[in-house]
RNA sequence: GGCGCGUUCGUCUAGGGGCCUAGGACGCUGGCCUCUCACGCCGGUAACACGGGUUCGAAUCCCGUACGCGCUACCA
C-alpha cells in the first residue's frame, strides 16, 4: 500500500517551529516514499480558532515550498479536509458507539468531576473519576435527562488488558487500559473532541502512518482503542521529539522568533529553514549537514529520527542561512531578495539593478535582512554613520588620499573592477600608505561606512561620476 | 501524585559490544589569508547523568536511581 501521511494543525494561530518540523517530516516521508501528503485542518473547537489562521498556515507552507497533495485549498478525493465540515458524521459515529454499548453518556458536572478527580488521584485507580457514570441505571439516566443535564459521551475503555504499539521512533510502548480512563469523545454541545475526530479522519483519509509530536504520544492508546471500537486498525506511528527553547522547555514565542513568518521577515530563506529543521531530530550521517530539499527527500528516513528532544539553536540556523545564501544561484538569490524586500516594504524592492548588486553582497551577509544596511548605498545616498566619519577624519592625509583617488578615477580607462583596483592601489603606493589604511577614506566616501561590499566592485557599480561626487563630498565634509 | 518518553561536548549530532585515547557541525577561541566585512584555511576548547549488572571486553545490552520533558481538559 502506498504511503499516505498527514499534517493536521489546529488553526489556533500561526505555524510555529514545532509545527513546521512535523509538517516537514511528514512531507519528506511522503515524498521519499513516493506517497501522498495530506493537509487537514482540525478546527473542531471554534472557540479557539484564530482569524485567518488557516490562510496563514497555508501561506507559511507555501513559502517553505512544502506542497501538500490534498488540502482544504486544493481539495482531493477524500474531502473534506476541514473537520468543521464533518461534525455531523463524528456525532453520528459517537452516537452509534453509544448504541452499541461501546460508549456511554456521562452527566457529571464540571464541579463533580473536579471533586472526584482530586479524590481518585490519591487512590491506586486515579482514572476512576472518569468512569462514574459508566454503568448508570436506567432510572438514574432518566432522572438526569429529566433534569435537563447536559451529557458528554465517553468511550467505554476496557478495564483489563493493555495497548501496545511499535512506534517507528521509540519502539514498543505499552499502556495499561485501566489507567487510561474513559475519555470524552463528544462534548456536551455535541461536537466531537480531538480523540474522536482525529483518529476517525485518519481512517477516512486512508492514513498509513501517523507522524506527530511526542506531546501526542499519551493520546495514542485512547485513539487506538477508539479505532478498535470502530473496527479499524490504527496507522503505524512515529512520534517525533519535541523542539525545546534554550531553557529546555517547549519552544514558544517567549524564546524569540517562533513562527515561520518571523524567520521569513528576518531575512531567512526557506532552503535554510528546512535544512536546519530537518536536522533537529534527524541526521543523515556523521558529517553531512548542508543539504538541498531534493537531497533531504532522497535521504530522509524515519528510522534515523532521534527520540531525544532537541534545543532550537538560532545561531546555527543563522550560520546555515549564510551558507545557503552563498550557494544560491544568482537568479534565485535575486528572487528571494526581492521577495524579502517586498514583504518588508522596502523602497529598494523595485530597484532594477538589484540583480547586479547580488554579486557584491552574496558572499558577505548571512541574512537578507542585512542587505539594506549593507548595500543600500548602492541605490541611494551614503549611509549616515558619524563614527565612520570620525574614523576617516582621524586618518592621516585623508584629504590627499581622497583627492588622489578622485583624480585616478576621473582619468581611469577602462573603468572596470580591475582598472579601479589597480588605480587605487597605485594611489596608496604613491602616497606610501598601506592599502588597509589608504582604502578606508574612499570606502567611507562611497558607502558611508567602514564596512562595505568590495570597494572596487562598489565603485564600478556606482559609476565614475557618482563615485567622484562622493569622494569630493567627503573631503568637503571633513575639512 | 499517576502514566509515558528521554539522557554523548554549552547546542545539534555520529556511534547500534572491540574500528572510540568518542568523530563531525554551530558557538567560543588562537593564528593565517585579506581593501573593510564576510568567506576560506590551520589549531584549540568541551561530552558518554549516576550506580549496579551481563561480557574476555560497554557510550553501545539489562536493571535501578537521579534529573528533564510530555500527558493527566467537554484543547488539539
Amino acid at each position: 500500500m502506498s504511503v499516505r501521511v498527514r499534517f493536521c494543525p489546529s488553526p489556533t494561530g500561526y505555524l510555529h517551529v514545532g509545527g513546521v518540523r512535523t509538517a516537514l517530516f511528514n512531507w519528506l516521508f511522503a515524498r521519499h516514499a513516493g506517497g501522498v501528503a495530506v493537509l487537514r485542518i482540525e478546527d473542531t473547537d471554534l472557540t479557539r480558532e484564530a482569524d485567518g489562521a488557516i490562510e496563514q498556515i497555508q501561506r507559511s507552507l507555501d513559502w517553505l515550498g512544502l506542497e501538500f497533495d490534498e488540502s482544504p485549498a486544493k481539495g482531493g478525493p477524500n474531502s473534506p479536509y476541514l473537520q468543521s465540515e464533518r461534525l455531523a458524521f463524528y456525532r453520528e459515529t459517537a452516537l452509534d458507539l453509544v448504541e452499541r454499548g461501546l460508549a456511554y453518556r456521562c452527566y457529571q458536572t464540571a464541579d463533580e468531576l473536579a471533586a472526584a478527580r482530586t479524590v481518585a488521584r490519591e487512590t491506586d485507580d486515579p482514572a476512576s473519576a472518569t468512569r462514574l457514570h459508566r454503568d448508570l441505571a436506567t432510572a438514574e439516566v432518566r432522572a438526569f435527562e429529566a433534569e435537563g443535564r447536559p451529557a458528554v459521551i465517553r468511550l467505554r475503555v476496557p478495564l483489563e488488558g493493555a495497548v501496545t504499539i511499535t512506534d517507528l521512533v521509540r519502539g514498543e510502548i505499552t499502556w495499561e487500559n485501566r489507567l487510561l480512563g474513559d475519555h470524552v469523545i463528544c462534548r456536551a454541545d455535541g461536537v466531537a473532541t480531538y480523540q474522536l475526530a482525529n483518529p476517525l479522519d485518519d481512517v477516512l483519509h486512508g492514513m498509513t502512518h501517523v507522524i506527530r509530536g511526542e506531546d501526542l504520544l499519551p493520546s495514542t492508546p485512547r485513539q487506538v482503542l477508539l479505532l478498535e471500537a470502530l473496527g479499524h486498525r490504527y496507522p503505524i506511528t512515529a512520534h517525533l521529539p519535541m523542539i525545546l527553547g534554550p531553557d529546555r522547555k517547549r519552544l514558544s514565542k517567549r524564546h524569540g522568533a517562533a513562527s515561520v513568518e518571523e524567520f521569513r521577515d528576518a531575512g531567512y530563506v526557506p532552503e535554510s529553514v528546512i535544512n536546519y529543521l530537518a536536522l533537529v531530530g534527524w541526521s543523515f550521517d556523521d558529517a553531512t549537514e548542508i543539504m538541498t530539499v531534493d537531497e533531504l527527500v532522497e535521504r530522509f528516513s524515519i528510522e534515523r529520527v532521534n527520540p531525544a528532544p532537541g534545543v532550537f539553536d538560532h545561531q546555527k540556523l543563522a550560520w546555515m542561512n549564510g551558507v545557503h545564501l552563498r550557494g544560491l544561484a544568482p537568479a534565485r538569490y535575486e528572487q528571494a531578495l526581492r521577495g524579502y524586500l517586498i514583504t518588508s516594504l522596502s523602497a529598494l524592492a523595485t530597484e532594477p539593478r538589484l540583480g547586479e548588486a547580488v554579486a557584491l553582497v552574496q558572499e558577505k551577509v548571512a541574512t537578507l535582512g542585512e542587505f539594506e544596511g549593507f548595500a543600500g548605498f548602492l541605490f541611494r545616498g551614503v549611509a549616515d554613520d558619524p563614527e565612520a566619519l570620525a574614523k576617516v577624519a582621524a586618518t592621516e592625509r585623508v584629504a590627499e588620499i581622497l583627492a588622489a583617488c578622485a583624480d585616478a578615477i576621473a582619468s581611469l580607462e577602462p573603468f572596470t573592477v580591475e582598472g579601479v583596483e589597480l588605480a587605487l592601489r597605485n594611489v596608496c603606493e604613491e602616497l606610501g600608505v598601506k592599502p588597509r589604511v589608504g582604502l578606508l577614506p574612499p570606502r567611507v566616501a562611497v558607502s558611508g561606512r567602514t564596512v562595505s561590499p568590495g570597494l572596487f566592485e562598489s565603485i564600478v557599480f556606482l559609476g565614475r561620476e557618482e563615485t567622484i561626487a562622493r569622494l569630493v563630498a567627503l573631503s568637503r565634509a571633513i575639512v
